[in-house]
DNA sequence: ACCTGAACACCGTTCAAGT
DNA sequence: ACCTGAACACCGTTCAAGT
């Protein structure tokens, strides 16, 4: 979005009023380059370059920014990933939207965890509740379903942020998988647990994600009234 | 000094020695009444009537504090719920009784949702993935089947916790969700989304999750081999 | 009306000093 | 060894005062 042309450059156009959108802005930056903890009001003033009670002007509380801040993230990549012909393409789509947003912005996936009806969660419903409805289902069972469905997706998706937090890059995934992998296998003498253990370094949280999804629908369908 | 002259004593023996048991059980003591906030390492040392320092001569950090809180209500419960000799009521009763778990400790949900390798987390993990394995689920399918239900359940625990948070009683959750369910319906002119507000007030999120298990349950056996 | 920044009432964590 | 409690370096939020 912001294309910094040189490090000389530090705030981008201090003069402009302030606005709950410019500040909805800074916290996302700040939030992508400091992480939740990296969000504090003073991190923001200091931003952009403002006295402390100017943000409450705008934003009631930093709960508030953060929701804001997340649906400002996954807005955008609703409307991306929206537009499949397929029902279960569509859903696949939107799903895989929304890991990949939240594995390019960790702090989202805690976020949408946190609180049920924010705004972000709630555009999340509706983008899955229709083609879930075109998939044949409606009524109670859509609305069983639509909840399993996000409940499943914002689970996964927090999970993997949380993993995603603490082991940035690769190597240092790697590194940790072993080693858990190994001590899980120490612990424990169950052959099952040791089996799982084994697959843990190599899995790929992506694909495992969508693996998920699939039962998800593989379950909806076979609900919904058979094969045909 | 602080003299307690109070009603027959209150505090259970605290001239014993200070432990990381004792501590984890003022923690989860605290976090019951007063909720995620009200945990702070002050309240703790009051309710234990000892300094600062001395938590942390017994625990890291706060965080590991809450893990340890964590562990120690949902251990228990996945140790009641096992035994039973159908892997799919075996299932559906170790959700239930994390879902139930966490439905009277809401602090519960959202801690699991936030590191991904807590032992709580990893007790879950166990406990599940036995029975899916006695199900026909074996190697990477099983490691699938298990993240996807897994996820599933701390999803969906943690959007109850959230919401039960924020709308402790009945009556108050009712007049929450009927407020929502009018204001999407206002929102939005879909008539699928007005649909879906209207099922908002009725249901119950206790069956909901248990559909949702269902749902998963049937994703995994249809793909696990098809119907006999 | 919008903004400033000092002040308030808190935090988690550390550490010299006690027993 | 275990514990104390003052001190440190922070927080989010408020509010009289400025423009």
């Amino acid at each position: 979005m912001s294309f910094m042309t040189g490090p000389a450059q530090r705030s981008p156009r201090r003069s402009d009023a302030l606005s709950r959108e410019r500040i909805v802005e800074a916290a996302i930056q700040i939030l992508d380059t400091a992480g939740e903890s990296g969000l504090t009001v003073r991190a923001v003033t200091a931003h952009l370059s403002t006295g402390r009670g100017a943000i409450y002007h705008h934003v009631a509380t930093k709960d508030d920014l953060l929701a804001a801040a997340a649906g400002g993230v996954v807005g955008p990549v609703l409307a991306d990933a929206a537009g499949h012909d397929d029902p279960a393409r569509a859903i696949r789509a939107l799903a895989l939207g929304i890991f990949d947003a939240i594995d390019a912005h960790p702090w989202v996936g805690a976020q949408l965890a946190r609180e049920p009806f924010q705004p972000a969660v709630l555009q999340i419903w509706k983008s899955l509740g229709v083609p879930l409805h075109r998939l044949g289902v409606s009524g109670t069972a859509l609305a069983d379903a639509g909840a399993a469905l996000v409940n499943y997706v914002l689970g996964a998706a927090a999970q993997h942020a949380a993993g995603a937090r603490q082991a940035p890059d690769d190597a240092a995934r790697q590194q940790y998988l072993e080693a858990l992998a190994g001590q899980w296998a120490r612990d424990d003498a169950d052959s099952l647990v040791r089996e799982s253990a084994g697959l843990l370094p190599g899995h790929d949280d992506r694909e495992q994600f969508l693996a998920g999804v699939d039962i998800f629908l593989a379950g909806v369908v076979s609900r919904a009234g058979g094969r045909p």
